[in-house]
RNA sequence: GCGGAAGUAGCUCAAUUGGUAGAGCUCCAGCCUUCCAAGCUGGAGGUUGCGGGUUCGAGACCCGUCUUCCGCUCCA
C-alpha cells in the first residue's frame, strides 16, 4: 500500500500512543514540549534494546566494562570539557527576513567595518602625500581617530554587556551602531536571547554561583572522569572500553520530530581507551562492528549508511555518522568518533592529577587516545519502531497493522488464549502462562474472537500467539500463531518454553555479531 | 524564536449563517462459542486545550495563552 511519508510518519506517532509505547509528557497539562513519557510498552522495548547493546558491548566483550555515573558532575567537569564556553551564543533574529544572527557575531562585523574604513583612509592619505607617516597619521587624522574612538567604544559596552550578562545592552548596541540585517536591510530586530546547551540547577539551599551545576549534555565525560578507576580497580590493559547507558539533557534551541529529538534523551556510550598511533585501527574497528551490530536488527541493510564528518569538532581527528532512514530522511542514528586524548588531557590540566597509563610493552606512560560509540536510545528505538511498524493489505482485502520486531527485543513474547472462555480452556492457558512467566513477559487474553485477538498482538508486536482449543484438553498440543506469517503450527504444552528460548532469546541476536 | 495550519469522547470525525454537544470504532458488563479485527443487549466516557470578552445565548465571533503539525532558523 502507498501511504504518503508524513502521512506514514504520523500514523506510527498515532501507533505509538494508542498502543502504550509513547506519551507526551504530562499530557493532562497540556504537554511539556519536545518532552516524551514511555508507556508499557515502549519501556519494555527499549528496556530491551538497552539490554541487547550492553550484552553486546560488555558481555561480548571481555576488555569492556560497564559503568553507571551519576547525572550531576563537578561544574569543572563541563569547563574541561569545552560545553561551558562553546555553548552560550547570543542569538537575535530580523524579524523582516526571519534570519537568525549571532549577536557577537553581527557586532565584530559592524566593528571590521569600522576598520575597513580606516585602512581606506590610511590607502588614500598614502597616495595623497609624499613623506607619509602611517604612525603620525593613525594616530592624529581626525576621522581616523573618530573611527578608532567608535571601535573603543563599542567593544567596551560590548564586552560591559557580556560579562554582566546584559542582553538588552546588546541589542542596544547593535540598535545604536544601526547595523541592519545583510539579507532583509532592515533594522527590525528580536530581543537578544541567550541559548544554552546545559541545564544548570543548584546544589545546595543557596542558590549561589558557585554552586551551580549542569545536568549532563552528554555522558562521555563520567566515563572520562573515571577511567583511572576503573583501568586501576579492574586492572584494564589496553586497549580497553568503558560503556555506560543514560540520561542526557540538552537545551535544544528547536526540539522536532518526536522522540528523534529531544531535551531529555537516552545514550548509549562506550569508549575505549587505545595506544597513540593505533586510534584509527581501532576507529575502522568500531565502525565496522558497530554496523553489523545494527544489521542484526534485521530492518533493512539498505536503510543504514556512514556519513563521514568534513568539518571535525573541535576534540576528534577522525569522525562519521551510522544514518538510518528515517520516516523523515537519512539521520544520524549513531556517532562514532576518534576523540585523541583531548578529553584526558583537558581534565588532566583542569584536576592537576595524571591520568596516565603505563605500557608495559613500550615501558612507558601515556595518555591513551579514545574512539568513542555513541548511539542514542531513543533514536534507536523511534528506528526500530517506524521500520517494523507496517500496514498490509491482505488477500481478503482487509489491512493489518503489524510491528515485525526482532523477536527478542518485541516487548511481550507470547500471548496465550483460551479459544472460547469455557470448559476449562481459561485454566489450562493459565497453567501455561504459569509455567513461562518466569521467563518471558507473557500476557493473556480471552476477549473478543481470536482473530481479533491475534490482530492486538500484531500491532505491539507479539511474535507468538499460542492458543488453547477443546482438542489441547485431551492431546496437551497447543496451536502456535506465527505473527510475521500468520501460519499456524501445532506442538505439545510440553516444548513450548524451548519453542521460544530459540526464538525469542537474545542469544540469537548476539550470536549474529 | 518567526510565519502558516490545527486543537470537540481513548481514536477518527460531525454539529445549518450563534440556539440544549452527536456518530462510528475503541473500552466495560453480559449473551453467543466461533482459529485471523465485521453477531446481539446494555453501559461508561466531554467545563468543546486553557483564560478572558461580545451576546438573552458561544464548539462557532474577538483577544490572550498553551500545545501539536509544516516551513525557516539552530543542532555535541
Amino acid at each position: 500500500m502507498s501511504v504518503k511519508p508524513e502521512d506514514f510518519f504520523k500514523n506510527i506517532i498515532s501507533h505509538c500512543k494508542e498502543y502504550g509505547f509513547i506519551f507526551q509528557s504530562s499530557e493532562i497539562y497540556d504537554g511539556l514540549s519536545a518532552v516524551y513519557d514511555y508507556g508499557q510498552n515502549g519501556a519494555e522495548l527499549k528496556k530491551n534494546i538497552r539490554e541487547y547493546w550492553w550484552k553486546a558491548m560488555v558481555q561480548m566483550h571481555e576488555n569492556i566494562v560497564g559503568i553507571d555515573a551519576a547525572i550531576f558532575m563537578h561544574p569543572t567537569t563541563w569547563k574541561a570539557s569545552g560545553h561551558v564556553d562553546a555553548f552560550n551564543d547570543p542569538l537575535i533574529d530580523n524579524k523582516d527576513s526571519k534570519k537568525r544572527y549571532r549577536a557577537d557575531v553581527l557586532i565584530e562585523e559592524h566593528v571590521a567595518k569600522i576598520e575597513d574604513k580606516i585602512e581606506k583612509e590610511v590607502e588614500k592619505a598614502k597616495k595623497r602625500f609624499e613623506n607619509f607617516d602611517e604612525g603620525m597619521f593613525r594616530s592624529t587624522n581626525a576621522r581616523v581617530l573618530e573611527y578608532q574612538n567608535k571601535i573603543t567604544e563599542i567593544n567596551s559596552r560590548f564586552k560591559t554587556a557580556l560579562n554582566d550578562g546584559n542582553l538588552a545592552e546588546v541589542k542596544q548596541i547593535i540598535i545604536d551602531c544601526e547595523i541592519v540585517c545583510p539579507i532583509s536591510g532592515s533594522r527590525n530586530w528580536t530581543d537578544v536571547r541567550q541559548f544554552n546547551l546545559m541545564f544548570a540547577t543548584q546544589l545546595g539551599s543557596v542558590s549561589e554561583e558557585s554552586n551551580t551545576i549542569y545536568l549532563r549534555p552528554e555522558t562521555a565525560q563520567g566515563i572520562f572522569v573515571n577511567y583511572l578507576n576503573v583501568q586501576k580497580t579492574g586492572r584494564m590493559k589496553i586497549p580497553f572500553g568503558i560503556a555506560q547507558t543514560g540520561k542526557a539533557f540538552r537545551n535544544e534551541i528547536v526540539a522536532r520530530q518526536f522522540i528523534f529529538r529531544m531535551r531529555e534523551f537516552e545514550q548509549m556510550e562506550m569508549q575505549f581507551f587505545v595506544k597513540p598511533g593505533t586510534e584509527m585501527h581501532w576507529y575502522e574497528y568500531w565502525k565496522t562492528a558497530r554496523l553489523k551490530w545494527h544489521n542484526s536488527f534485521g530492518l533493512g541493510n539498505e536503510n543504514y549508511k556512514f556519513h563521514d564528518h568534513i568539518k571535525l569538532a573541535h576534540y576528534a581527528n577522525a569522525a562519521c555518522d551510522i544514518e538510518f532512514k528515517f520516516p523523515f530522511g537519512f539521520k544520524e542514528l549513531e556517532g562514532i568518533h576518534s576523540r585523541t586524548d583531548f578529553d584526558l588531557k583537558q581534565h588532566e590540566q583542569f584536576s592537576g592529577k595524571k591520568l596516565q597509563y603505563f605500557d608495559n610493552e613500550e615501558n612507558k606512560s601515556y595518555v591513551p587516545y579514545v574512539v568513542e560509540t555513541s548511539v542514542g536510545l531513543d533514536r534507536l528505538f523511534l528506528a526500530t519502531l517506524s521500520a517494523a511498524y507496517k500496514e498490509e493489505a491482505l488477500e481478503n482485502g482487509e489491512t493489518r497493522v503489524v510491528l515485525n520486531l526482532p523477536p527478542a527485543l518485541a516487548p511481550i513474547k507470547a500471548a496465550v488464549f483460551p479459544l472460547v472462555k469455557k470448559d476449562g480452556l481459561p485454566e489450562l492457558a493459565e497453567e501455561i502462562i504459569n509455567e513461562l512467566k518466569y521467563d518471558y513477559i507473557v500476557t493473556y487474553d480471552e476477549k473478543d474472537t481470536v482473530g481479533k485477538r491475534y490482530r492486538r498482538q500484531d500491532a505491539i508486536g507479539t511474535p507468538y500467539c499460542i492458543t488453547v482449543d477443546h482438542q489441547s484438553l485431551t492431546d496437551k498440543m497447543v496451536t502456535i500463531r506465527h505473527r510475521d506469517t500468520m501460519q499456524q503450527d501445532r506442538i505439545a504444552i510440553a516444548e513450548v518454553k524451548e519453542f521460544l528460548n530459540e526464538r525469542v532469546s537474545l542469544t540469537s541476536l548476539l550470536k549474529k555479531n
